[in-house]
DNA sequence: CAATCGTGGCC
DNA sequence: TGGCCAAGATT
């Protein structure tokens, strides 16, 4: 393994950053540790663009932990709209419950009880930990791994799974720093968010743009002549899956303010001819009828709707009552 | 541990 | 056009 001049790697990508860093929201100073974990929950596989508008919102009616345990949880799914994964919405309420009941109401400032709460793995618990706290622990996200395989790895592509040698590495990098050695801390802390940031906008998956890298110069990858992913990714299939139609169902869900009819969820438009049963209102407007039309127009089998609308009801995104179908109180 | 879990933009 | 990809977590 190559032994880049750390000192030299840590100068030159925390001041590119400096300098070409995105103004987030959540990376103003005053942005609070609970606006961070809300950016950290929603920016969970879903890019930065299409998080902005929904972290805004958010903040601005649950400014505080406290602010959304008081409200329902199907309140937070339903704000979720399209962000995706809505079980990370669940989780951030659950979340929100335990700061509440068990944290005053305070994101805790640890890693080890940042793990412990709904949806918060390891890398969001780091995350937290350094960016709201300032606790230069070893962050390993996506765009980290990515950075450290070509920079240091002379590859493509991290390897698809994150492996040991891989949280060796980055602790390797990790500028050293001691409780003593305030200008050392912020240098690790720095280094986390810059080799993330170099991720995200040169060192991309994707046509990288080597020409705006700051360390071009000793990139391994480079050396070698950026040989191609050394595996192919395994596909993440869409159409026709079940996840397709619990996406359909939860986004009728979304846009209904009255419980749904069990046999309105789950019906296809052939069976309601043969029944003469009407399925939905058609004449609804906008988002909440094109819900309705896009979950209908899935060419699924019942069986198929059948076990997505139990994964959802299993996964607590949905509620069965007296009255239909409706999203979590 | 490999599978599962949304959504939309991009090349 | 369609496969690939995005600040992962959970089981």
């Amino acid at each position: 393994m190559p032994h880049p001049e750390l000192p030299l790697l840590h100068r030159e990508i925390t001041a590119w950053y400096a300098s070409n860093a995105r103004q987030l929201p959540w990376r103003e100073e005053s942005a609070t540790p609970w606006a961070l974990m809300v950016s950290e929950f929603m920016l969970q596989q879903t890019p930065v663009v299409r998080v902005l508008p929904v972290w805004e919102a958010w903040m601005k009616r649950w400014p505080t932990p406290a602010a959304l345990a008081a409200d329902p949880v199907g309140e937070a799914v339903k704000a979720w709209g399209r962000l995706g994964y809505p079980r990370r919405a669940l989780r951030l309420h659950a979340a929100a419950l335990v700061i509440t009941t068990e944290h005053g109401g305070k994101v805790p400032g640890s890693e080890d009880r940042l793990l412990a709460l709904p949806g918060v793995g390891t890398y969001t618990a780091a995350a937290i930990a350094c960016f709201a706290f300032g606790i230069p622990t070893v962050v390993v996200d996506t765009n980290i791994r990515r950075v450290h395989a070509r920079l240091v790895g002379g590859k493509a592509l991290p390897e698809p799974n994150q492996n040991a040698a891989e949280l060796a590495l980055a602790q390797r990098l990790l500028p050293e720093s001691s409780p003593a050695d305030a200008t050392a801390t912020k240098l690790a802390n720095a280094w986390n968010i810059a080799v993330m940031e170099l991720g995200a906008l040169v060192c991309t998956a994707r046509a990288p743009r080597c020409h705006g890298c700051p360390v071009m110069q000793q990139c391994a990858w480079i050396a070698v002549g950026r040989p191609e992913p050394h595996y192919k990714p395994k596909g993440q299939p869409w159409h026709g899956t079940d996840r397709q139609v619990r996406g359909a169902m939860m986004a009728v869900l979304r846009h209904s303010e009255a419980p749904v009819d069990r046999a309105d969820l789950l019906g296809v438009p052939d069976l309601a001819v043969d029944t003469g049963r009407r399925l939905n209102p058609a004449r609804e407007a906008g988002e909440r009828h094109r819900a309705w039309t896009d979950l209908h127009a899935l060419p699924a089998a019942s069986e198929q709707r059948e076990r997505a609308f139990a994964s959802l009801l299993a996964d607590g995104l949905a509620k069965q009552g007296a009255d239909g179908v409706s999203l979590p109180r």
